[in-house]
DNA sequence: ACAAAAGTGTTCGATCTACACCCATGT
DNA sequence: ACATGGGTGTAGATCGAACACTTTTGT
């Protein structure tokens, strides 16, 4: 990997703008067509992979922390990025394993054992889900890789990322219980099917088709249209779209779905 | 406020034990007999009210950091301590609107602009609930008083105090939701009203009396001892106790109650 | 007897679950 | 006509809210 005199700075003096202890760690889950991926990249140093993440930055606030790290790291915007955990085992630092020498062979630079990057972090946990078609994550300095994954079919991933990935998850599936999500994942018309595609994915479960709809429908968060998709073979569907007013309410006042 | 070696060290070299920009806070409730109060502690250089926070130390994990915070600053030993959000606005710091003089007039102790106690710091939300009759605080050197408070009194707080104490106390009503409560606030028998004033304190409204008990006994977390409480002027009421198994299940499973 | 608190029962309606059934359409 | 996926209807079980009712006990 080449060291851009960029790297060089932010491995020498980052410690300047960045507090050395608090990372955010980001885990973006991507949907389309009934396939659940997360967002990730490689690291030039480490053999593993790792979610998006960075430091944050002093004097500013964890949400812009995030925010920030998301379009600097991959650089998708407008992503609703959400606090869920904050994870610090002891000597959790993404550079751990390395020495002094190792690192001089990698990277051509001298850096102290005491240097900030090898600094104890505690990582702040936060989510988003996005449409992965949509989002077409680009790299940043310290990384060489991005790339969309199956979230059954995960590499290895560094340091404690899988235990982050597996509570984003669940905090993920709790939260789809009680609010209603589909707004960035869908186009805006869309058929029953797809929508109930779209919560059997991210729940990893079966729901029954009549059941569903009536949910959705008597919530008020569903309106048919009137206009059909163009199928063949067998019955139209009708299109659907969101209501915006009652999507918003259940959002803010909760729903049990499912 | 005298200022002791102890202290002095703390200021002048804490940060080589402890990671200057996390802290942690802890929510502590304290329920007895229809109260329901929190834990603050009185700072001796600030003039509003604290929770009982700390430091985390360098090579612990954030678990320890708030179980040793919690035994540190209020001598409390046992608690469930559950970590709930984090918290970083800008320019978060305890002494932040201290200059060298004031720090001064009030410390003796003359400490530099960039001394590690005015560096920004992220703050780990933690809650707890406990039986205020049997957990009697101590105070630690930083304080100078420690109480508690009724929920609804509370005195003005530090910094976003506040803002960490309405969160927890949301995530105490959410999580009452899911999952029973009760093995370390009530005593080992206890009588149905005793339980119901608990849940109705916490979740600050009324219930039904039936269903209340319906709820409990189908769910098999309690059950009926064979024992009355002695009372006088009127019936006496059953001893119920709770079922280790189906609590744990519960605690694990989650239930919906209420 | 009656007041006060403990504890139980019952009704009504909403909601969930499971499953059967009908509809539209291209071959 | 039939296969395929779209979409609807309904019986039975379950649950929850509200409230009336019975029991026990001291005065």
């Amino acid at each position: 990997m080449v060291i851009s005199a960029e790297l060089k700075e932010f491995f020498n003096s980052g410690y300047l703008t960045y507090i050395p202890h608090i990372y955010i760690d980001c885990v973006i889950f991507g949907y389309h067509n009934r396939k659940l991926k997360i967002l990730l990249t490689k690291n030039g140093f480490l053999s593993e992979w790792c979610l998006p993440g960075g430091y944050m930055k002093r004097s500013e606030s964890l949400q812009q922390a995030a925010d920030r790290t998301i379009v600097d790291r991959t650089g998708i915007e407008n992503l609703y990025l959400q606090q869920f955990r904050a994870f610090g085992d002891p000597n959790r630092t993404r550079y751990q394993n390395f020495d002094e020498e190792q690192w001089y062979s990698l990277t051509g630079l001298r850096l102290l054992k005491n240097n900030w990057l090898f600094d104890q972090t505690v990582s702040i946990g936060f989510f988003a889900i996005t449409d992965f078609l949509k989002s077409i994550p680009s790299i940043d300095i310290e990384s060489i890789e991005s790339a969309w994954f199956n979230i059954n079919e995960l590499p290895e991933l560094a340091m404690d990322h899988a235990e982050i990935v597996a509570m984003a998850l669940k905090t993920l599936k709790i939260q789809l219980y009680h609010s209603p999500i589909g707004y960035n994942l869908l186009p805006e018309k869309f058929t029953l099917a797809e929508i109930q595609a779209l919560y059997e994915t991210l729940l990893e479960k079966k729901l029954d088709v009549s059941n569903f709809s009536k949910k959705l429908l008597t919530l008020g968060i569903l309106e048919k249209a009137n206009e059909k998709r163009n199928t063949s073979g067998h019955r139209s569907p009708y299109f659907y779209n969101f209501v915006r007013s009652n999507y918003e309410e259940a959002l803010n006042e909760g729903i049990v779905l499912v």
